[in-house]
DNA sequence: TTTTTTTGCGCC
DNA sequence: AAACGGCGCAAAAAAA
């Protein structure tokens, strides 16, 4: 048949899988069909384990000539971890394989693309060739679920996906090429791998704590509710009668994109609100950002890891490689890079507790500290700061706030505020102080460090005359030459990713060992790692080393990993 | 009633 | 001349 004419064949081959629907990574999906296509307009579907059992084949017929195409042939995929995995629960060993995967492809290419990333929408854009489903084939999803389509139905379907994929990946591999990205690709693919074994490893859930935490939310904020007289504490309508119309204090407006202003009942403001009203033994506004601090904890937090558990008890998060337009990751389902510090909230002060580790193992934290102002210290060469960073008795934040005659606190938020690209008017906000005052510490900060300002300035002229930049690794930052003043802090920030995936691909190939030391999450410049109980002194030394080893051109400054226990 | 947009807020 | 960078999630409000 069609698949024995591979055996002269000696191009790149477009798998899709289709699934049943169900979660991969914990075990419980699993591979109904494989449909591939290659050059000369070639594709065909194998359904394996549709509902429908007679139209299947079986699966022991084929994993041979399967793995022979796995083995053999560069395999294009879009989203290649997903696929992967997939394939696998048909018994097939993927570790040989070499893999393009033409949706991290395009965001490498390039992180600006609108539609987003799904196979549709890019071939519609880069190719002209969009969706192709039946009415039929909607009518039945629709009906009994993705699992129970016939493999006649789902043969259409899945053959257009590996055919569309081939043609996308046409497409870029001489954008590819031409951009010379293929290190950055190996490395990609690299990187890609070791976050799917992370996200299969998944981390554990006090699932006990979560629901207390529930409960007791729940009763205060029915009693706050009783309190405020059945008013919704986060709803603006009501809030606007509360504060504004019952308790006569001063509508906040806030500044919007578009110029216009809006009334506003944030944090910020409620905790102005509540200075007002201590005055007068008024408890109100605390007890509106109680509520409000309730209710996102219960609903994005202690539920949402309840809801989304594995039937393991453990917590799988989907992180996205192509999730951001500075090269960051992002994660979602849940979100793990948003998990409240600890501290003394009673909503989420304790959250970072419903993260346990497995009987006999400990979960260890290792951050780099500063780890963008070190790389923007080294992009603009500023001898001053990289000797106080290489000094392990010096304070960064100190010894700058001392040159400007501020607290160290106001000093840590000015370097970041500019990072991020703040103005004076902003910096005035954030430090609290007159614009006149704000606008002297800016000027004397980059007084202090002239070379910080011309590096930014570079890095934004450059974007001004080419609309890109590109990053130490070598991987682009794309941006409208409007956005320019967004350059420098891209360049740190997507450096910054870089650097922690270069050092989280060391880490899997000369640190941690499978069932002693594994990575479990990560959070933009920190790792978060399941160690066994009795070797973490011995694992702790060789993390922090690892991570302290920055590729070049950052070798020659001195970096600084704390590590600690989780939630301590 | 259902879908989309806005707002607020958690993290680095 | 001026600009606080990058995310995901849930509830409320607005639109359809």
């Amino acid at each position: 048949m069609l698949l024995e004419t591979l055996e002269n064949y000696s191009g790149k081959i477009a798998i899709d899988t289709e699934t049943n629907g169900q979660e991969l990574r914990d075990g419980s999906g699993y591979c109904v069909g494989v449909s591939l296509a290659w050059k000369g307009e070639n594709a065909l579907y194998l359904p394996f384990r549709h509902i429908d059992t007679e139209g299947n084949y079986d699966i022991a017929e084929f994993r041979e000539i399967l793995q022979f195409i796995l083995d053999t042939f560069p395999i294009i995929f879009h989203n290649f971890t997903f696929d992967l995995m997939s394939l696998e629960t048909l018994g097939l060993d993927t570790s040989k394989a070499v893999v393009f995967d033409t949706m991290l492809l395009t965001h490498l290419l390039d992180e600006n693309v609108a539609t987003g990333y799904k196979l549709d929408s890019l071939c519609q854009m880069y190719l002209g060739m969009g969706k192709k489903r039946s009415d039929e084939f909607i009518a039945w999803m629709r009906g009994f679920g993705w699992g129970s389509i016939p493999s006649e139905l789902m043969c259409e379907y899945a053959v257009w996906d590996a055919y569309i994929t081939y043609k996308l990946y046409e497409f870029l591999a001489p954008k590819l090429r031409q951009e010379k990205l293929g290190p950055v690709w190996y490395q990609k693919v690299k990187f890609a791998k070791l976050i799917s074994k992370m996200e299969r490893r998944g981390i554990r859930i006090d699932t006990e704590l979560c629901r207390r935490k529930i409960a007791e939310g729940e009763a205060i904020m029915n009693e706050i509710i009783e309190k405020l007289g059945g008013l919704n504490p986060a709803s603006p309508k009501d809030q606007y009668a509360l504060f504004v119309e019952k308790l006569d204090l001063p509508v906040v407006y806030k500044d919007r994109k578009n110029g216009t202003a809006t009334v506003s009942f944030d944090k910020y403001t409620m905790q102005r609100y509540d200075e007002i009203l201590e005055l007068r033994d008024d408890w109100t506004a605390k007890l509106v950002l109680a509520y409000r601090g309730w209710q996102k904890s219960i609903s994005s937090n202690y539920k949402a890891y309840l809801e989304l558990l594995s039937h393991d008890g453990r917590l799988r998060p989907n992180y996205k490689l192509h999730g951001t337009k500075t090269r960051r990751m992002s994660c979602e389902h849940p979100n793990l890079q948003q998990i409240p510090r600890s501290g003394t909230k009673p909503w989420n002060g304790e959250m970072k507790q419903c993260f346990i580790p497995r009987d006999g193992y400990v979960l260890i934290e290792a951050d780099y500290a500063q780890l963008e102002f070190r790389i923007s210290a080294t992009y603009a060469d500023q001898r001053e700061l990289l000797a106080i960073f290489a000094d392990p008795t010096r304070d960064i934040f100190t010894e700058i706030s001392k040159g400007l005659g501020i607290i160290r606190y106001d000093g840590k938020t000015l370097v970041y505020a500019l990072s991020y690209g703040a103005g004076t008017p902003r910096i005035s906000v954030a430090l609290d102080k007159p614009l006149n005052e704000a606008q002297a510490i800016k000027d004397n900060y980059f007084k202090n460090y002239p070379e910080l300002l011309a590096v930014s300035n570079y890095a934004k002229k450059k974007v001004e005359k080419e609309g890109k930049i590109r990053l130490w690794n070598g991987s682009y930052r794309h941006m409208n030459k409007s956005d320019a003043h967004k350059a420098y802090n891209s360049v740190i920030q997507g450096g910054a990713a870089a650097i922690v995936e270069d050092r989280m691909i060391a880490l899997e190939e000369e640190v941690c060992k499978v069932d002693e030391c594994d990575m479990l999450l990560q959070v933009h410049d920190s790792v978060v790692f399941e160690i066994r109980e009795d070797l973490v002194e011995h694992y702790t030394p060789l993390i922090r080393k690892c991570m302290e080893a920055v590729p070049a051109p950052f070798d020659t400054t001195t970096f600084k990993v704390d590590i600690h226990r989780w939630a301590a």
